[in-house]
DNA sequence: CGAGCGCTTGACCGGTCGGTCAAGAACGCG
DNA sequence: CGCGTTCTTGACCGACCGGTCAAGCGCTCG
């Protein structure tokens, strides 16, 4: 399944035949399609289970902390830091979220993100940390930041995750006007 | 054109075929290639034009604006506009960024879109209005927060582009901390 | 009128794709 | 060893795709 997503993310979903997978692989087509009824499946497959794994990595490095101002700068810097190992994926993100079929599953789990930081945004606000607005806007807006940050400065620019994500929780933290 | 744009972004561009769009337009295949040298050029050519007219309509919400915070303000804003208006040309954008065929030619469009923001964000940091940051980062961030926010907003859950560019432009000014 | 040219047609081609399936290998078990 | 189950193979199929091209339409101009 690893393998099947680093084609995709090298030469996009459907110019990736599923004789190109099983090639990579070294087996049979019959063997891919005992355990994936469908190349579609696969993809929605990889979507998932790179969800979940962005998710644990996410929790486990705010684990413990108290602040939740600071566990927001640590779920930006976990975020990036994967995305930055797992940059195939980061691809097949987009491409799943330009069609039709899979963009429904895309949502679901960037809800589900979504969902995880409005919780700590929330605690923030209550401890007076950030101001009084609706906490999911500002979620969203923090994600749209992390993924154009990731995409230039990681991705094509090939500089540290540490500067991006300096710069990702700074823009995030105060905006344009700054402190 | 247009109505190849509208087939690319409901169905996608691969399962598009080109004899799809000749019967769209009920002309024939021949047609096709008499405009176009390829299905590839075709989509190079959409991404193209409707940059341009991208650009053209940010460029007349800010004309003869003096205040540069109010001429990001109005780009976020017209910009927003405009995906409203154009939504088949954000799924063909995240398309394009995903197949490497594509993505220079967004690279590049969307470098151009960045160096027009960096202009109004250096003139507001002279002026004092915005702090003294790198302008390609927070251009690179605006960027984010206002595709993230008409995605979701706008396209998703249809709200009315006033609430979700007021929104954008908020969090840009002052981020999560508020002023 | 008719020669020439810009434009249009749609049948056709070579090639590829997702998916199937009959055949059999590998293995556990009595 | 014989038998059933699980897993694997790769040739094969029908469908479809991007792109070509010989043929023809209709407009202009001499």
């Amino acid at each position: 399944m690893d393998q099947a997503a680093e084609l995709f993310a090298e030469r996009g979903y459907h110019p990736t035949s599923v004789a190109d997978i099983v090639e990579s692989l070294g087996v049979g087509k019959g063997v891919f399609y005992w355990y994936f009824s469908s190349k579609e499946e696969l993809l929605a497959e990889i979507l998932k289970s790179s969800h979940q794994d962005l998710r644990r990595r996410q929790q486990q490095a705010i684990a413990d902390e108290p602040n939740p101002v600071e566990r927001i700068r640590l779920g930006i810097r976990a975020s990036m830091q994967w995305f930055c190992e797992h940059r195939k994926h980061f691809t097949i993100f987009q491409f799943a979220a330009s069609d039709e079929r899979f963009a429904p599953v895309l949502r679901r789990n960037q809800e589900v993100a979504i969902a995880d930081a409005v919780r700590h945004i929330k605690d923030a606000i209550v401890e007076g940390n950030i101001a009084d607005q609706d906490p999911e806007v500002l979620a969203q807006a923090v994600v749209g930041v992390v993924e154009q940050l990731t995409q230039t400065y990681i991705f094509e620019r090939s500089e540290p995750v540490d500067r991006a994500a300096d710069a990702a929780v700074a823009f995030c933290l105060h905006g344009l006007c700054g402190e």
